[in-house]
DNA sequence: GTACAGTAGTTGTAGCAACAACCAATCAAG
DNA sequence: CTTGATTGGTTGTTGCTACAACTACTGTAC
């Protein structure tokens, strides 16, 4: 085994505040979702792609990857966003496999309730302590991260717009 | 309920890149540890923790605040990781409601083997995309953002030092 | 048309984390 | 010393995610 490399003091730093940022934002975005909406992060985040698609429908498959999520967690949280008149399930006429999942008026309204106190938190908890230029560091700093993990730029649309 | 903010186009797309990388970062360090060492990086990062510690031992509460767990959390992973005899328990002189938690040395064998391929993964997937100068500005973004996240600065100590 | 590979989705199971209930030891007040 | 509040830690339950097995349908090759 060849000596292994490791980080420089600067670079050491950097990476634990990364890292407790990523162990410490996704929980207060979920508190905060499950506290004033009753939503996880995820749920929250498929009735937002669902929202956002044209009808209201995506297939599972599309959705899964609009999510990042397996096809296997899709469809438990789909049953489960289902039992809860969130969102229904349709069989695809055009090819007898796939199943669409369809925005119900029910999970219109619960996204377009949720929407405005998540993007306070996003709002308060990491943009507002960033001055414009650090929104930019951050947002080339973390495109360059994502070319690693995510070359292929499968995580792409996010968020509702509010209109 | 007054208008709701939004984010500006340049907001929100940093905003996308960021939880993107929150959401397939961990994944990432997660297999690669699961893979080349049986462990979860919460494992991981609970023995790392006790390596650093004077005498290889810390109170279970402050191993959690280190870890930033829960002591429920915390107390089943040790409990697994005991089974595995990486760590043992030890009921404490001073105080007698207080438990240490100690690092066997079959505990900092697994640590000290563990790390390098960790720091490589670390290395590949987010340092070496980076200038000197990306790494500056990422210290700089999330040490502003930790500042709401974690005032106290709770996270600090990580990785373990090579030597 | 039928056999086979690949695609779409569901479901069962196992493992881990969050939450809450719980026990034990300490500390402070009278 | 004994009552009550606090701290330190463990354990049981519940819910969610990953993984693997499975069904069902499509398309292609023969």
């Amino acid at each position: 085994m060849t000596e292994p490399r490791w980080l420089t003091p600067e670079q050491l730093c950097a990476w634990k505040k990364l890292i407790a940022v990523v162990e410490l934002l996704p929980g207060t975005l979920e508190s905060q979702l499950q506290r004033d909406s009753g939503l996880s992060h995820f749920e929250y985040f498929t009735l937002a792609m669902l929202s956002e698609a044209p009808d209201r429908t995506l297939r599972m498959t599309s959705l899964a990857a609009q999510t990042n999520a397996t096809l296997a967690r899709l469809s438990h949280v789909v049953t489960r966003l289902e039992k809860r008149g969130l969102v229904r399930r349709e069989a695809c006429a055009e090819d007898r496999r796939a199943t669409n999942a369809i925005l119900t008026p029910a999970g219109w309204t619960t996204v377009e309730a949720a929407a405005p106190g998540h993007v306070g938190t996003v709002l308060a908890t990491v943009i507002d302590p960033l001055t414009d230029s650090d929104v930019a560091d951050l947002d080339r700093v973390m495109g360059r991260i994502l070319e690693v993990l995510d070359p292929s730029h499968i995580m792409v649309g996010l968020l509702p717009t509010d209109d």
